[in-house]
DNA sequence: TAGATGATCTTGACGTCGTCAAGATTGGGC
DNA sequence: GCCCAATCTTGACGACGTCAAGATCATCTA
């Protein structure tokens, strides 16, 4: 039987693609049956290997969790960008249809997006991850800079994103953890976006907070902008 | 030897006061060594009996974590109106007590925090939880209640609700997640509460979306608010 | 071509977890 | 004093993550 005739799991001690078999069955599973019914022995059970063939590919579980966020970000990357595409070339149109992609990747994607915020200790120092959540941050730069001041400093940027994606990451976290059950599904949490945005960059009067101009946190250079 | 005598644990079969020890112990454990370490066994082993015990008072851990959430509602109530009584009484002054409050229970209590806002499935029937959490909603419908105009409509009370709530969750939840860590450790995700309250307050023309008044989330009466 | 080595798996075991069942003990009511 | 409910203990099970030992496969080198 050559190579190419063999399946996944029919071949006993060389899947041939095994990481990237646990990766889907770990989404599928977050998809189908959410936080909880994730487990490194059903991952493995789906893609049929042994339940400690994932310990080479990933060293331990938290290792599987940080792949599985940085393929979350990538998505997450890709939605919000899909959206801001869409979107009539007018900055305000953009603006809410990045918040709109938000939280419809929020919505369509609980599991996932409790992995990306939070729900375990992930690998930060990782490669993949860091790159793949430095690229989510970048569209938040592009998404604010249409706001800012021509000659806005990088505090006034800095303000500008925290604003933004604090109001909508907090709206899309409320929703997931059901605390606004009984308000009605819309998306009436991002109708200020605008406003937001116009609010805060336009603002050059308040500078009673003596922050210092922070390092991009991110550490981008400014042509990454 | 006498009932006043005896210490929790010494007794075999009638602690006296299980229920309230293994939610001690449950919160010590979240404080101690945080999420993971949260267990129904290592609440038993902490309040001094068996790992089946608390069976009898939770049900299961899903019984447990609820009644913990419940206590962190509580408590979480109690920092934000400490924060704003202790605010000189003018009503920007009230808000940003109130945002510096949600932002340092969240940051004192993370593991509380993680479980008020989705770390696990709760009992949301259980009437002690839904309570806390209807205390602790009421409250931000009197911070934001000073910002609305004279007559606004329960639709305009929603907004500004969902509005200032989003902003501040977000910032707290982001601040906890690790997203803002590279920024410098600060409250500046809240420096905009007041204009935020303004903004949508103030705006009587944005009137675009035709959202009808919903009823309000937790059922309260209109005295209650 | 054969042997060596590293990669990639399997098998088995351990401790911890949540949960369940059976049973022991205690307190309260009649 | 007896009965019953409440409140625990003991023991067991299956699932979990992790570790160790070993089996198998692929690749490289002499």
């Amino acid at each position: 039987m050559s190579a190419s005739d063999a399946s996944p799991g029919k071949r006993d001690y060389h899947h041939g693609n095994l990481r990237a078999a646990l990766l889907s069955a770990g989404i599928a599973l977050l998809d189908e049956v959410g936080w909880d019914g994730l487990s490194l022995r059903a991952c493995a059970a789906r893609a049929g290997v042994s339940h400690a063939a994932p310990a080479h590919h990933f060293g331990n579980k938290h290792g599987l969790l940080t792949a599985l966020a940085a393929i979350a970000f990538r998505r997450f990357h890709d939605m919000l960008a899909a959206h801001r595409a869409a979107a009539p070339d007018e900055k305000l149109a953009k603006l809410r249809a990045a918040g709109a992609g938000y939280v419809r990747f929020a919505k369509q994607n609980p599991g996932l997006f409790r992995l990306m915020f939070g729900e375990a200790a992930l690998n930060h120092a990782d490669p993949e991850f860091e790159a793949a959540r430095r690229a989510a941050y970048r569209q938040l730069g592009e998404i604010v800079a249409p706001f800012l001041p021509v000659g806005a400093d990088e505090a006034a940027d800095h303000r500008l994103r925290l604003l933004v994606w604090s109001s909508v990451h907090g709206y899309a976290h409320l929703l997931l953890s059901g605390q606004l059950d009984r308000m009605q599904p819309s998306d009436d949490g991002l109708s200020h976006l605008p406003d937001l945005a116009a609010l805060v960059a336009g603002d050059g009067e308040d500078s009673g907070s003596e922050a210092a101009a922070s390092p991009d946190p991110l550490a981008l250079s400014p042509h990454d902008s």
